[in-house]
Parts: structure tokens; C-alpha cells; sequence
DNA sequence: ATGCAATATGTAAGCGCTTACATTTTATCC
DNA sequence: GGATAAAATGTAAGCGCTTACATATTGCAT
């Protein structure tokens, strides 16, 4: 960058150095004034106060970042922010954050383990104090990264896998059976699933599992053809559920991996002429606004991500000022029924 | 936070020494050959490589910080992650930065003002090199801020109101326009608008007065009780709608300020029996996947939010990189018509 | 070979802050 | 009032990096 790159050049931004002369005072006492004003006495604290104010000084990042060797940054690396459900999770651990003047670095993977790897060597090149990452898919290299530096960081959206570090989620195999438990007493016995790409998401193959072992214990299966895996997204879904409702043997619900899926196959079926739920059932998972936007509002999870983002704020903060390592937590799950769930048509049950 | 808070205590990172010394350069050798390879011996560039990699150096982000004054971080502040266009156009700004090595900060608003200025706060004293900002309502302080640091910022989602600053956004009071237009071009006469909330928000605003500009234009009105502010959430935009609804007049045609207020809009409609659009027109604003996930699909306005994000980062970085402020740009909007938006009902032409 | 320009590398001075330790001031107790 | 402990403040040494400037090396024309 050349030397006038900056718009306003010349600009001097007052240092502690320049407080402490105001004030009257050593750097150490600025420092500690700014820091932990109980260790400096009332009157001196004012002094530094009004001296900053006088002068607008602002702590120098590098600078602190240098001599604290922390940065008072945690970092974050969810899937995608389009889909509502990670930034209200990120909301709320931004916001737990924020009461301990900890800042969030945002980054995406977008359900890439190559990419997450990247982000990963990117944040830790920026300092973070911590991390919050999602899921347990995850390369060898990524664990070797953050084992390397020994940055804390905690995994959110699944069960703990392991001892290996702390994990605040939940079942999502359960959740998804309970889902299928409920299809299932609707009298539905031809059901299909629209799930998310197993390969390195941890959760959309425990979603999948869930749905095989409960359909398991009722006599049932999840036949090759009516398990689609596909993106996350409207479009594809409503492929996948096309593709299903021209199948052989049509199914009469379809259990999908979260609630943008079943928003396709809500749109499928309409413009297969296909009616939701006296013909066709369909769930969702995670109970976003979406969830009830669409019609017929959808049958879903409702996941704690406002919960976990929260969390994962407390036990990160408290494992940085602690050095203890916070226990892994498993968060309820409740199945949320709506409309677009309804009994099996009587001649198919 | 105690001595021995890292998980991983007693554990040095390498520095830069580290790997001078191994590669048998200076350190300054070790700077250029990371920072600038051009400027150092192809076998030099090697031994030091390998030296990193044996090594598995990183380079501290905060001496890098307080050395060269720069965080190679770029900060955004937006309304909300939960509307997924904001979350779109991040996600083009941070591809763009990532091509250039640098990293997006973001925080949100919550479409507060004050809130912003905090935000703003936080990320300048995050020593960000430059900062992204959505529309041009901002208190004085915000700016003040800004002004005192020198921070390069620009903003987005706006038409250039000034010389001040950089404006990449696009003119929301044409747009707004547009539909209006063509929502009385399909014979509707009593036309109400749920809106967001104006204060402190002018891109609301805008649309709020294109739309009054070109019903004025046609010898209409949105008289006092046809217009609604509300949150930009389906709920609030439903019990808005319900409102409309059950007015004396009950309109014809229902313009909203984003597509989630149209979202909310068709529920109340589903909720009173009104049928769309034969008995009541609905249109949105943004055109994200919502629109079409619903149905009748919205009839709404394209807005370039992977645009704005993508020239958003050339910009901040072409300033940052020759000091030359980047010229404001407007960019198109196109009305995309879909079903929800039709004929008004034959009796109230 | 020699001289000179261009290129590559080294030396060392900070960048602005925190904090261990030393010193001074204040409070407390007999 | 003096000794002692506690609290407040000061001194100064880095933290790890970049970069201006000095020096060494290389390439090239003569």
C-alpha cells in the first residue's frame, strides 16, 4: 500500500503514550485504568478517563494483540448463512459474546470439508482465542491444525462423538426417528426421504440413520430408490421430490432432512397436482421461519440453535478465562406437528 | 486468564527467528520471501519454505498488525443475518476479499442505528482496514467515527445521496416505483403497502415513496390506514395483512416491502379465505428463495445483492490499494412478475 | 578482468501495548 | 507515631513483525 493510500494521510492516532503524558501518569497506569480499573484508584481513573476522551484514543489491536497474546476474538465456521437457522444460532452466541467484549469472526464452509479446512487456517491466522465449528465430518488435517495450536474450540449441532473436545448439539438420529415414529402413526407404510449429501455432514447422515432405524423397528425400510440425498436447497428439492412422486410405487409421505427440503416438496407435489397431506405428508426439520411461511405449514424439529449458540459463547469464554475444558452438552429436540402431516390415504395404509 | 488456561500449556509457537535461523537468512529475508516472494532468490524463497513447513510456522497476527498497520480484515455491518439477501451479498463480499488474503468481520445492526454506531465502534477498534455499510440513515456520531479514523467505508443498498462517501446499492424509489406501476397497470385501484420499518432505515423509505410517486402519478393514493409499517418478519406482516383485510376498503392489491412482509402477507390472505390473486394481489421486494417457495410464487423486484457484495470488495480493496475513492455506481433492478400479482377483481377495476 | 547498475540480503529500529517487578503511597494496627 | 501490610503507581523489558537503510552479491557491458 503506498503511503497516501490512506484517505486522510497524515493522521497521527494518539498512542498511550500520549494518554500518559496527559494524564499525568505511566503507560502502565493507563493500561491498567482501561483494563481492570480495580486496580487503580477512583481519581486516577478519571484523569485517564478524561484524557482519552480529550484525545479519542482508541487501544492500538496489534498493538494489544502483541503484548496480551490475545486477540478477544472467537471465530466461527458454519455451513452457509443463507440458510436462517446458523445466523440465528450465530445471533445469539454473538450476543453472548458481546456481553464479554469478544468479538466474532464469521466464516462459511459451505458443507465443504476441504473449505472448512481453509477457514480454519485462515482464523487461526487471524489469532482467534477459540472456535466454534459445526458438526463432527471433518478432515484429519483440520483436527492437526487446531491440535497444532492448541486453540479451544467447541462443535455444535451434533451429539459428542468422542472424549476429544466438547460438544453442545443433539441427537440428531433420534430426532430424526421421532420424526419417522410420528409418520409412521399416521399409518404411512410407502415413505421416502429427501435428505441432505451424507458425505462429510454428520448430521444429515445421522438424520438418515434415525429415519432407517425407526422405520427398521416398525417392519419398514427406506428402499434404495426412495432415499435422495441432495443440496440444501428449494430447487433440488423439488427435483428429488419429482423424481419420488413419478416412482413406481409413489411414496405417501416424505421425510425430509430440514425445512428448505420439504418447502420443494411442497412445491413438487402442487405442481404435480399432488395434495399435501390428504395425498402426500411432509416433514421438515428444524422449524425455521419457513417452516410456517409456506402452505401447508410444515410438520418439523424444532432445534435449540438459539440455545446452542449461546452456549457454546458460555463455555468457550469460560474455558479461555478458566483453562478448564467445559463438558459436552446434549440438547432436547421437540417434534413440532403441523398440517403438512396428516393421516395415510385409506387405501395405502 | 491464568497462566495456564491454553488447553495446550508450554507450547511455543515458532516466530519468525525460528525460521530465520533454521533457514539461515535474516528475518527480514523470512518477511519479504512470505510477504513479497518477487523480491527474493528462487532458492532462498525454497529454503525458507521449507523451513516454515518443518517448522509449521505461522506469522502472529498481531505483531503483523502492529508492524505494518494492517489487519487485511474488512468489517460489515448489516441489518440482519436472517434475511438471507444479506446474507447472499456476504457471501459474494467475502469471496471477493478472500481472492486478495483478506477477511470479512461481520455484525449486525438489528436495523438500529444506534446499534450500528456501536458496531461500528467495535470493528474500527478491531483495527479493520476498511468497512461496509448498508444504507445511508446513520447517526452523526456513526460518521463522526468514521471521519476521525479515516477509515475507508462504502456503502451499500442505497443510491448516492452525497459526494461523501462511495454508494454501490441502486435506486430503491425507481424500483418501488416499478412495481406500483405495474401493479396499477394490472387495473388495481385500491392499493395499500405493508412496509418496513422508515426510521432510521431510508431504503424503506425509498420504497415507500416510489410507491407513493407513482400512484400519485395515476390520480391514486395510499391513504393513511392503507399503509403499514411493520418488522420485517412474517408474523408482524401477517397481523399487518389481517388488518388490511378487515378495513372497510379492503385493497385490491397489497405492495410489500421486502418478500418476508409478502411471505406474512399470503398467510393472512390463506387465513380470511382471500384468495390470491383473484381476490388479492401481493408483491414483494428482493427475490430471494422465499419467493418462489411460497405460492402463489411473489411477483417481485431482482435486487443485484451479489453485485453489490462483489464490487463492495473491488472497491474497498482498489481504495485501500492505490488511495483512490472508488466512483458511486447505481445498478438495475428488473421486476420479475410471477403469479401472486394479477388482474384486480372485476367489480373494483 | 573491471566497473557499474541492479538485485538480493542483512542490520536494526521501532510499531503500541501489557505486565513482572520495583518503588512509592496509603491504610491499619498496636 | 512507628512499624507493617496493602494498595497504587512507575520502570522497563519485551511481544513478533515489517521496513528503511546499509551492505553484499550478481549480472552485464566494456
Amino acid at each position: 500500500m503506498p503511503e497516501d493510500a490512506h484517505p486522510t494521510p497524515g493522521r497521527r492516532h494518539p498512542t498511550i503514550d500520549d494518554v500518559a503524558r496527559l494524564a499525568g501518569v505511566s503507560t502502565a497506569t493507563v493500561s491498567r485504568s482501561l483494563n481492570s480499573p480495580a486496580r487503580v484508584r477512583e481519581a486516577t481513573r478519571l484523569a485517564v478517563e478524561q484524557a482519552v476522551n480529550q484525545l479519542g484514543y482508541t487501544p492500538n489491536f496489534g498493538g494489544q494483540a502483541l503484548a496480551s497474546n490475545r486477540t478477544n476474538t472467537i471465530g466461527a465456521i458454519i455451513p452457509t448463512m443463507e440458510n436462517a437457522i446458523f445466523a440465528r444460532a450465530l445471533q445469539a452466541l454473538q450476543e453472548t459474546l458481546a456481553t464479554r467484549n469478544v468479538t466474532l469472526l464469521v466464516a462459511t464452509s459451505q458443507y465443504s470439508p476441504t473449505h472448512e479446512e481453509a477457514q480454519i487456517r485462515t482464523l487461526l491466522a487471524r489469532g482467534v482465542d477459540g472456535l466454534v465449528l459445526i458438526g463432527n465430518d471433518r478432515l484429519p488435517g483440520a483436527y492437526q491444525l487446531l491440535d497444532a495450536r492448541g486453540v479451544p474450540f467447541v462443535v455444535l449441532w451434533s451429539a459428542p462423538a468422542d472424549a476429544q473436545h466438547p460438544t453442545i448439539g443433539f441427537n440428531n438420529i433420534a430426532a430424526a426417528a421421532e420424526v419417522a415414529h410420528n409418520v409412521i402413526g399416521h399409518g404411512h407404510r410407502d415413505i421416502a426421504m429427501i435428505a441432505g449429501i451424507a458425505q462429510g455432514n454428520d448430521r444429515a447422515r445421522d438424520r438418515i440413520q434415525g429415519v432407517s432405524q425407526a422405520l427398521a423397528k416398525a417392519g419398514l425400510s427406506l428402499s434404495p430408490g426412495h432415499l435422495i440425498e441432495c443440496h440444501y436447497t428449494v430447487k433440488d428439492a423439488e427435483l428429488a421430490a419429482t423424481q419420488l412422486l413419478q416412482s413406481d410405487r409413489r411414496p405417501t409421505a416424505i421425510i425430509c432432512g430440514n425445512d428448505v427440503l420439504a418447502a420443494g416438496c411442497l412445491r413438487a407435489a402442487r405442481q404435480h397436482g399432488v395434495e399435501v397431506p390428504s395425498d402426500l405428508s411432509v416433514t421438515g426439520f428444524d422449524d425455521i421461519e419457513l417452516a410456517t411461511a409456506v402452505f401447508p405449514p410444515l410438520a418439523t424439529v424444532r432445534v435449540p440453535h438459539r440455545r446452542m449458540g449461546a452456549n457454546a459463547g458460555e463455555a468457550l469464554l469460560g474455558w479461555l478465562e478458566t483453562g478448564i475444558r467445559p463438558a459436552s452438552v446434549v440438547l432436547p429436540t421437540e417434534f413440532v406437528q403441523r398440517l403438512s402431516l396428516g393421516d395415510a390415504p385409506p387405501g395405502r395404509r
